[in-house]
DNA sequence: CTCTAAACGAGACGGTACGTCCAGTCTTCGG
DNA sequence: CCGAAGACTGGACGTACCGTCTCGTTTAGAG
């Protein structure tokens, strides 16, 4: 698949950002890249070429010629431009979430996996995620990133607090503030607010969660 | 330069190369198409080489010839086949959720509505949704179906019913429920099953808004 | 922004829509030319298509179809029909007049001079010279063949017998048959006919060279 | 057929020398016009397009433009451009050369028609000739001017002057000036200069219709 | 003076070719 | 054998203009 901008604008004199652009020094004639050497630098490239023109103007011919190397050679690691904008994103963005916040206080925690998650989702534009899904037909699951068991951990450990009633947690709704943020970025095209943020998390996420409180009394009560 | 002969000869009764959908019976020569007529003639086949073929193969050219016509004549009226994609879903469903449900039961209503926003949202295959916005970069409104209008009549009219305390209900919470189902689509690129639509009002929904029973049982015994 | 999905499935061995012209046997599956084997069938195929459908009709699609390649390869080597039609004349006619006839006999010599311009010109229909010269402005020198190099190489031949008067022979006057040759094909669409080129010869041609025979005598008698 | 130059070139924001030209003053409201009217303001519109942007460019659409009319109007008259643009310089040229010059001295009367005629396809530019030309197929008879007529009542009354042996004038004798330099027109797509006039009649058509003088001298001997 | 038939003007329609761009494959050569 | 370079086949793009057609308006000219 294949995703291009209509040339209905005036095309632009193609100051080609890539043309002007050796992948090293006049006269350097760098002896030929192998191996992960060279895996690197083709992904490096093409997280570069991501970011200079954007999904819809991604070209292999582009990433091949910022990477001084042939298509041939991208083809024969990719079988084309989504999985390798995709590994150029795993590539490039910061492991993984496995630093799991542990603030003491739930909210705070949830807070903080929600924005770290923003700043991963911002890495990768709305356009560069909506172009992948539309050629990968779903979505690879380590973009689901904050996959439940890190809200799991975090949600047991406020139970332990007694912040959290761990019964009333099903995994839907530890996945709720993270599929929420995804939903608002894939259809605003933008990340939330921290406004928006506090919202998902205080109206809907924390009243889901916090043991309800006259339950205990009735109970104790009881 | 160019010289090409004038296409005086009559031009040929448009034999349709696709086999499949003459566009209207052999040496009819059907009078030429214009205004309203000709417009839903070339949204229907718009529509009918879209579940053709699919978005990713959807030309220009293709619903042209679909459409006995030619690609001017689109172009003049769509900038791109994303606009013309979306005009085309736009003419086909049932016109909008106005169909507000009523049936005295809001877990009744609100399943009537997500079902509802399943099929219209089915007519629309993912790998479509997915390509416009691509293309698009942004949500059209109009496809974010049931609007929270629509949640706000139902839960209006179950707080009557003193099913919903409607003091609970945000925007974002009459929201919700539409919010997941889309996100559920465009993230595994099916629809939910019934399962999962029910997951989402029991299990989210329905907590957040219906009344704290203990907290009336409270008050009521206080 | 545009979606297609990647030409991934083997493309079908080029049926060749153009019935009478296929490019290689069915199922050979030739492998794929380059360079000077390249340019010789693109030039041939595009002989061919001026000789099938004419000059106004000719089209770099017509062409590429008909060689098995496509417009861009075209494109890549002359950047218009005209061009590209004036290779392949080039390509296809006997190199030039070099084989400089010297049968003793002036009227002889220039006479088979004129039919080989007149076979060459014919080669390119007058359709197709009007069209090149509408499209490039002006006469390619190549085309204007039987330059008066050749013409002079047979008068100087004729002076030497004593048929020519070598000092009446001007530039202009060498090029005179050819120029009125010419100028019957420009105007008329096609090329003269024997009685044609013996009048140019015999009433114009020969009297401006020929030594006057009185003044000889005159001059011998004096 | 039709003639049109490559696009090559950026097209140059169309700055439109007619679109901004109505045919006549803004909210005047012109009657609407008909018969002789019409078709002169037509040819005149045909004329100043084909001035003003050439043959290659010139477009029905362009000239109904310019005429404040439609493209019908105009197919109703002509039946493509070639015959509207003949038409044009038919309605525009300077009736005819029927204006034979009588200096009294051949040379003069010769190149006093040549450079009438000289004028008068100067009006036409070579452009537009090779096109008309390679449209038309064949040269309509009236753009041959400078007939043979015309050159033989000159040469009738030069005979009878004692300037020509009338006997030596063929048709084709006749027209070789005009014939010469109509070809450097089409070969070179520029009018000869007045030296290519002169070269033309005193290297080769003065010599072959005067008297020999000779001849009259051995007459007059013997 | 009214009625009618024809032509006008405006612009959309169905169609063809343009010249460009990129996909994905293949060939060639050098290391 | 693989990397680098680049040409190849294929196909859609969006534009331009063709010549035709439909529609509503205007204008002669006949009765």
């Amino acid at each position: 698949m294949r995703i291009q901008v209509s040339n209905s604008a005036p095309p632009a004199p193609t100051p080609s950002p890539r043309s002007s652009a050796p992948a090293y020094a006049e006269g350097e004639r760098r002896s030929r890249r192998r191996g992960a050497t060279l895996d690197d630098a083709l992904l490096r490239a093409a997280w570069e070429e991501l970011s200079a023109v954007g999904y819809a103007k991604l070209t292999m011919e582009g990433v091949a010629v910022r990477a001084g190397t042939s298509k041939a050679v991208l083809y024969r690691r990719w079988p084309n431009r989504a999985h390798l904008a995709l590994a150029a994103y795993r590539h490039h963005v910061v492991p993984v979430a496995d630093q799991i916040p542990d603030t003491g206080d739930l909210r705070e925690d949830v807070m903080a996996v929600l924005r770290h998650m923003r700043r991963n989702s911002g890495e990768m534009s709305p356009e560069t995620l909506h172009g992948l899904l539309a050629e990968l037909r779903t979505m690879p699951p380590d973009l689901m990133e904050l996959l439940p068991s890190v809200m799991m951990t975090i949600l047991r450990r406020a139970a332990e607090r007694g912040e959290v009633d761990i019964e009333k947690v099903t995994p839907r709704i530890a996945a709720l503030p993270g599929d929420l943020q995804r939903h608002q970025v894939l259809v605003t095209g933008r990340p939330g607010s921290d406004d928006f943020l506090a919202e998902i998390v205080d109206e809907i996420f924390l009243p889901l969660v916090t043991p309800s409180p006259l339950r205990s009394q009735t109970t104790a009560g009881g």
